[in-house]
DNA sequence: TCCCGCATGAAAACTTCTTCTCAAGTTGCT
DNA sequence: AGCAACTTGAGAAGAAGTTTTCATGCGGGA
């Protein structure tokens, strides 16, 4: 991940122009509008290299595949929306859940991920 | 799904010792168990039959491969340990985040997952 | 502008998980 | 016990996502 490609730029600016977390394939069908001859593997390739350079921060979510989302925002959650698809950062987070698990366990992390409808679909 | 064979018996009481939810190959090395020579192909009819006759829900974590557990509990999340793999049920809930989601958003159901050591691993 | 070397695109290959195929084994009714 | 039908196990095949291969295409320093 070295040289500035028409490619690269364009990968970059779908993130920063979708403003929510993206699959591969979302990736591919956004900067596609401005290279039209991307190509899913270079798409991969770009992916990995971001994330190695701490452009963006795989993100998991409950039966989908891996979406990635800009590196170094707050800790925050995720919406899906059960009709496009799409996926949405929430703000915020007020889970005391770790506070009171079983006896013997030790919390680490968490993730929520919230479904319905989003905007447009609602 | 209407005989009762060793194998399906095997199955049934694996996720009823096991108390937590099972992935497909953690069915088969428990309920191998008791029947040596049951097949991973018997393991995925299996719960696909449970699933349909009720007794089986489908569970799904982030970048897991998805597992099941018994059907009919009250609403709860899971905790997976980072250590060994293995997934355990967390009761109760007192997520307030649905109700603060941003305009236009509609939230029809919620998923939570702790990361961290289970008593075993800490 | 030239040119080396990294980047790209298309297709093939790989992974991981899940389902299907089919010969052989079991179940359960009689 | 006898038998028809359902079930099983092993491997092949399928599905979905991701990585690799390799000939060709570009980026950017000299």
């Amino acid at each position: 991940m070295e040289r500035s490609t028409r490619q690269r730029r364009a990968i970059r600016e779908a993130f920063l122009e979708a403003g929510r977390p993206l699959s591969p394939q979302e990736v591919l069908e956004l900067a596609k509008q401005k290279v039209p001859s991307l190509g899913l593997a270079t798409v991969y390739r770009t992916l990995k290299g971001l994330v190695e350079e701490g452009f963006l921060t795989p993100v998991a979510l409950p039966g989908e595949p891996s979406r990635y989302e800009p590196a170094g925002r707050e800790h925050h959650h995720h919406f899906l929306c059960r009709l496009c698809g799409r996926v949405f950062e929430l703000s915020g987070c007020d889970l005391t859940l770790e506070s009171h698990l079983p006896p013997g366990f030790l919390a680490e992390g968490h993730e929520v991920t919230v479904y319905g409808r989003c905007p447009d679909c609602a």
